[in-house]
DNA sequence: CTGCGTGCAAATGCTTTGCAAAGAC
DNA sequence: GTCTTTGCAAAGCATTTGCACGCAG
C-alpha cells in the first residue's frame, strides 16, 4: 500500500520522473518507456505502470484521459488547460487557456460539472 | 467481408439498429449488448462487435471515442454536436451546438483541423 | 539486515478471429 | 442450395498482479 509505508528512490523512479520534466508534455506508458529505458536500459514496462500508479497517488503526476487512446500523464499542479492531440504522430500537447464561451447548455435536469477540450490537427514536428 | 457481397437482414441486426434508435443516445458494445439480448436472446457479445463494424462502415453509425472510456456509437449524419457524460452512470449523451468561442490558439507551428468538447456532471436520471 | 521495488511471467479484461452450424434469400 | 451471419471458444493486446531476487536505507 503505496503512500504509508517507505518511498525508495529508485534509479527506475528518478529515470521517470526526469523524462517527464524534458519531455514537457503528457506522456503514455509506451512513449515513457523509450524515454525511461534511454536512461535505464532494462527498465520494464510493469516498474512503469507502478511507478506511474505510485507518482499519481503522491499527485506528483496527474491522469490525462484521451479520446480513442491510451492513458497519458503531465506533471500535476497546473492550471486549467486543455490539449492537443496530432494526427500525424498521436503526441500530446498542453495548451495555454481555455476558449469555452460559457457553460455549456444541458438538458432539463443535468447538472455541469466539468468539461475537457480536445484539439485536433498536426504539430510542428510532422508539419515538415 | 462486409460492403462487397450481400448484406442480409438478421434478427440480430435488427435488434442492434433498433436498440440505437431507441435509445437515442451513443451506446457501448456493453450496453448495446444488454438492449439487444432484450429482443433477441442468446445474442453474443462478438455478434455486437461484427454488426457495429460493418454498420460504421456502411456509415449508418458514427464512433464516438471517449476519454478514458470504452468506444461509444451513434447513428451517423447528426450536424456538429459534442458530448456529456454523466459521472453518475456513465451513460453518454448529445449535446445540441457548440460553445466554443473561436478556433483555440496553437503553438507556432502547428495547424488546427478540429475539436472535441466533454461535458461531465449529473444526469437527469442521477439526480432523483 | 529489513522489506520495498524490480524483472519476469502468468493472469486479467476487452476486443477480434477461426470454425462449424444455423439462417437468409 | 449457396453463401452470409451467428455462437462458442480460442487468440490478441494492453494493463495488472504474483513471486523470488536485488537494492535502498
Amino acid at each position: 500500500m503505496p503512500g504509508t509505508g517507505q518511498t525508495r528512490n529508485t534509479r527506475q523512479k528518478e529515470a521517470i520522473r526526469a523524462a517527464f520534466v524534458e519531455a514537457d508534455r503528457p506522456l503514455s506508458p509506451d512513449e515513457l518507456l523509450g524515454l525511461a529505458q534511454a536512461r535505464v536500459g532494462g527498465l520494464s514496462l510493469a516498474t512503469i505502470y507502478r511507478n506511474i500508479s505510485s507518482l499519481v497517488e503522491d499527485r506528483w503526476l496527474a491522469e490525462v484521459a484521451v479520446p480513442g487512446g491510451a492513458m497519458r500523464y503531465e506533471v500535476a499542479g497546473k492550471a486549467h488547460h486543455h490539449h492537443f492531440q496530432c494526427r500525424g504522430c498521436g503526441t500530446l500537447h498542453e495548451l495555454e487557456g481555455c476558449e469555452l464561451r460559457a457553460k455549456p447548455k444541458l438538458p432539463v435536469g443535468f447538472e455541469y460539472a466539468s468539461h475537457e477540450l480536445f484539439v485536433y490537427g498536426t504539430c510542428a514536428a510532422c508539419m515538415k
